[in-house]
DNA sequence: CCAATAATGACAATATATTGTCAAATAAAT
DNA sequence: ATTTATTTGACAATATATTGTCATTATTGG
């Protein structure tokens, strides 16, 4: 069996992702590190930040495309940091809410003060549109799997 | 500090990424585990299988945005299991070439009678301009990191 | 209501990947 | 040529993430 034009472009496209997964995650860290934090604590803060609603420990895993129990790890260690606390789910005894803390927040926000002039920049030379493209295509591609 | 438009789409863009990697390895392990692979060790096979020229574990590296301990680990392993052998490099005494066994290539094909329709099959409702653009952004975004 | 199914937290084992260090080999600079 | 810087393999420590299992809680179908 051969791939069809679009088949090899779609593996093109994954193994491009999982090249600039790598980078990108080592490039958080940096972004990161002074605060004490990394790519995948930094993710959590954000998946809360970003959400209107409380979200539990799975929904977050959800929404980050991770397991429920690398969420679960995650979260433990930023509770002992102080950064998000666990508080009662009036609609489920066992999901508890994960909420930010008043300094979660804060390192959030400082984050964001390295993290927005870097996406500013890098964003520069690609083009509105091609960038709703791709936004697009990778949407499309998480809903296949 | 606020994001640009285009600051905030790239932003936008690198999450996604984040959790379309995730998933992607995912359905990758699911791919491979038949033949006691995994994604990881799936692409070390492909970029030696797409390489004209001999690579060292360092070259793998770079190719596939990993270090370079990284992919020591998994060629490691992977020799353990036959699939790939450590050659003399006369260029350099210590940076051997990684070369596929029979073996190793047997089942790289093998993998690609599941991968080939699989991807076939996922790429179809995205067309061929979206994906040379999200390859474009994607290999752009590559070369800022 | 009740039985079957699914979701969740806790825990453990394993795989994946980065960071850091050191000595040896290579490449670059002068 | 000789010094200097970089690359590489080996090894270890740590962080990240999946898979698997079990008991408990929620949800769904009847």
């Amino acid at each position: 069996m051969q791939h069809t034009q679009k088949g090899q472009l779609f593996t093109e496209v994954v193994l491009e992702i999982f090249k600039v997964n790598g980078l990108l995650a080592t490039e958080g860290d940096r972004l990161t590190t002074e605060y004490g934090l990394s790519s995948a604590r930094w993710k959590v803060l954000g998946a809360l930040e970003m959400s209107n609603i409380p979200l539990t420990v799975p929904q977050i895993a959800r929404v980050m495309g991770l397991t429920r129990q690398a969420v679960q790890r995650l979260a433990d260690a930023m509770e002992k940091n102080g950064l998000l606390v666990y508080q009662n789910n009036p609609h489920h005894k066992r999901a508890k809410y994960v909420v930010l803390t008043s300094k979660g927040k804060e390192i959030y926000y400082k984050i964001g003060e390295k993290q927005i002039p870097w996406a500013n920049q890098n964003s520069k030379d690609i083009s509105v549109d091609d960038f709703i493209t791709t936004l697009s295509v990778l949407r499309k591609i998480t809903l296949l799997l």
